[in-house]
RNA sequence: GUGGGUAUGGCGCAGGUGGUUAGCGCGCCAGAUUGUGGCUCUGGAGGCCGUGGGUUCGAGUCCCACUAUCCACCCCA
């Protein structure tokens, strides 16, 4: 038997339903916050997320799809969603649009990694981005963008999480203080922590073990390193959120794991999962071609909602209830059930007949397992004389319609 | 890439120390006097026990490998 792909899930009707609902809450947002729809291709030259996601990121490194094509270029599935989305900024001359130009996509995304709760080879996320500002007041009506969002999904306990990796020369600056600072105490570090030094250094903060959280409490911040206009920047950041009401905490340990940071950077978490993450990418157009543009987005994972969403809610459950079931008896019933059940979906009715040539009883055990709400055999006599004896499934009560007029007492009694 | 758990009909599970035709619940299909469902009863279909090797007279049951899945690390959405 051929398999699904590791790390990829078939989503059926019941699940399917939920998305639909959450896609439709992300689209009226956005309609609200002006950020308009955007459809990048799935695949792209490798090229674009090596240069825009970075050269010595894991993304990079190890977790692209790449393949060659017949032309010998070498394409990628995406990765994730900016890259693509500046391109395309890039690429239309989108400058030259009023700006800043605001963009959102829900769109298939590929990463080749090993599988856990809440990650998938292919996972689906929704993303905002916003390019042509360098203002503040960008980095604050992007989160809000997602924190309406979450807040509309009525999911409870997601917290803001901010940092700030200040502008490429802070950043340079805060690595060297950092790297010293390690250095210095190198040897008491763990083992992964020591691989860390030498790759990325920031990440030695987020360390998990208990002895290394401890020499890591006395390391430099970031927010120490920062020249004055990021601190300004990052502080007008925050007080714009805190003029929109909406709530945060700083946390100097917070590092993305794409290059293409700078300045504000930000997760929404939830039970330890990262929902949301998200930043302002300065450097990011240029990198790939373009003028310099200040801009700023976030990813949010769909799984990854669905998936609290599921435990603070509990299961999904499925509804495709049918207004109407057309029974049938005897092959002139059979074939008028056929008909008249096209008839009453083209009246906007969801009606359902039998197609199996079942006998009555067979269909009328069909008729309940799809919960129609309504039923009726048809037959030489209810031909005959042209009326149907229409059953109310759940009082088991009947009525005698004429067949003609079906579709109006139906659309009535459906409404 | 690393570590641990799991892998039996569509789904959820049983199958002590290896031994004749592999079970159960749910679901599915069909019947229970002839054209009407939900309850109950009866019957039926459906599994080469993840894949490939090995040990053995004999393996779902023991050993190895691989794959998938779950959880954790790395990292991330």
């Amino acid at each position: 038997m051929i398999q699904l792909v590791k790390g990829t899930k078939d989503i059926f009707a019941a699940e399917v339903n939920a998305w639909q609902e959450i896609e439709k809450k992300m689209r009226d947002i956005c309609q609200t916050f002006g950020i308009g729809e955007i459809r990048t291709p799935i695949i792209e030259f490798t090229e674009l997320f090596v240069r825009g996601v970075g050269e010595t990121t894991d993304i990079v490194q190890k977790e692209m799809y790449t393949f060659t094509d017949d032309g010998d270029r070498s394409l990628t599935l995406r990765p994730e969603g900016t890259a693509g989305v500046a391109r395309a900024y890039i690429e239309h001359g989108m400058h030259n649009q009023a700006q800043p130009t605001k963009l959102y996509y829900i769109s298939p995304t590929f990463r080749c990694e090993n599988t856990q709760a809440g990650r998938q080879r292919q996972f689906h996320q929704f993303g905002v981005e916003m390019l042509g500002s360098y203002s503040p007041a960008q980095d604050a009506e992007a989160i809000s963008v997602a924190a309406a969002l979450l807040e509309e999904m009525g999911i409870e306990g997601v917290e803001l999480r901010m940092n700030s990796l200040g502008c490429p020369e802070c950043r340079s600056r805060y690595n060297k203080t950092l790297r010293e600072f390690i250095g210095q105490n190198l040897d008491k570090l763990c083992p992964t922590c020591k691989e860390r030094f030498d790759k990325n250094p920031l990440r030695v903060l987020d360390c998990k073990e208990e002895h290394c959280k401890g020499i890591i409490e006395n390391a430099p911040s970031v927010l120490e390193c920062l020249d004055g206009e990021c601190r300004e920047h990052f502080q007008k950041v925050q007080d714009i959120l805190t003029q929109m009401g909406i709530a945060f905490t700083i946390d100097p340990k917070i590092v993305r794991g794409l290059d293409y940071y700078t300045r504000t950077v930000f997760e929404f978490v939830s039970d330890g999962l990262t929902v949301c993450g998200g930043g302002r990418y300065d450097n990011l157009i240029e990198e790939c071609g373009g003028k310099p543009t200040g801009a700023v987005g976030f990813g949010l994972g769909i799984e990854r909602l669905v998936m609290i969403l599921e435990k603070q809610k509990g299961e999904i459950s499925e509804t495709s209830a049918r207004d109407v079931f057309v029974g049938s008896m005897g092959e002139k019933g059979f074939l008028k059930a056929q008909g008249l059940t096209l008839g009453l979906r083209k009246a906007g009715i969801s009606a359902d007949c039998d197609t199996v040539e079942r006998s009555v009883k067979a269909q009328m055990k069909y008729a309940n397992k799809i919960g129609a709400k309504y039923s009726l055999v048809i037959g030489d006599s209810e031909l005959e004389n042209g009326t149907v004896e229409l059953k109310e499934m759940e009082t088991g009560e009947k009525t005698t319609v004429v067949i003609a007029e079906l579709p109006f007492v139906l659309a009535e009694k459906c409404r």
